[in-house]
DNA sequence: CATTTATTTCTGTACATACAGAAATTTCTG
DNA sequence: CAGAAATTTCTGTATGTACAGAAATAAATG
């Protein structure tokens, strides 16, 4: 396994945003190198090409198949586990949204509704952080409300909403069109 | 500054968020008790109210600056800074977005197109990782254009498309709606 | 201009995470 | 069921980041 230039400043770079955005930097490597396989790797060619300890790519690839990125394939004759995750972005993207959405936005909705329920009696320096945390949690609730109902959207109607960007709004209804102009 | 059960456990969870997304926890923290503070702080007030180090508040407020997260206010006769943000979560996240796509989209974009003209000479699997880091390419460039123009939108207008949900797609052209059903 | 007060930068330490190698476990083969 | 091969878990070390306190700088008052 010999990386190409490209292939090399791609993974360390993605390895790099992995980090900026909490996912653990050899995690992302590796990721990133499935990625641009075209065959299933095994646990061993990917600690050769990214040289890392085959126990350090066995932790990640545990953790890249909890979130649902990596697949594990089983060849007969061969006891050794193939590694490969979609090579569609899309779906790799929208998995990692899925994730982050069930183990982050979900908790903290359930932790900002307590907040509201606990600041209830108080005084009026109460019924400020009270207020401000209600206000977060009506957005926070506003966006996965609106993130529940658009990931049942099939692929290519998810595609041509994107696609319109900000055409979208010719074809709103008055109410949300007017104050446009 | 004496910190209420709720605004306690909103600025212990948003801390640990913060950890979670690429951002350092106190940062968070300072950033969560400013959200909740009717007034404007001072840096001692801060440090005081989280039990952290006036060192580490004046870091924290210099990167939550940085990210156009919080503002400074002077008042005569008092020579201390206050520090203040937005109660606006509209406007906070926004402003976050806004952030992130500069420093990390947007180089991101500028690797990938790198990449892809590095691997433009290549054997076959060279190919492979140039049309898979194409298709990320692509991928990003399509969202990143989405949200240069939906960012220019009016914030109703922005509000009344997240009210939607997926019924916008009642109201798409034929062209966008016909794999639908 | 000396003195007090606020803020920022610097530096050593403590803590946490990442990781390599070893050990243990599981899986497969004859 | 013994032996081999692959994988996972365990453990010590190393690296990096966070942070408190000290030192330095900047701002303001009398």
């Amino acid at each position: 396994m010999e990386l190409s230039d490209a292939a090399r400043e791609f993974i360390l770079h993605w390895g790099e945003m992995g980090a900026r955005w909490g996912v653990n930097r050899t995690v992302a490597q590796v990721h990133a190198l499935l990625y641009l396989s075209p065959q299933a790797l095994t646990a061993e060619e990917i600690g050769e090409a990214l040289s890392v300890a085959r126990s350090n790519v066995s932790t990640s690839l545990k953790e890249l198949q909890n979130w649902n990125l990596v697949q594990v394939e089983s060849r007969i004759g061969d006891r050794r586990d193939f590694f490969r995750t979609s090579s569609d972005v899309w779906t790799l993207f929208l998995t990692v949204v899925e994730q982050r959405v069930e183990r982050e936005i979900v908790p903290t909705l359930e932790m900002l509704n307590r907040c509201v329920a606990t600041a209830r009696g108080g005084g009026s320096s109460q019924a400020v952080v009270r207020s401000r945390i209600a206000a977060m949690r009506d957005f926070l609730e506003e966006i996965h409300g609106w993130y529940c109902q658009v990931r049942k959207l099939p692929a290519p109607a998810l595609r041509s909403l994107i696609g319109m960007g900000s055409g979208i709004t010719r074809i709103l209804p008055k109410a949300g069109r007017r104050r446009l102009d």
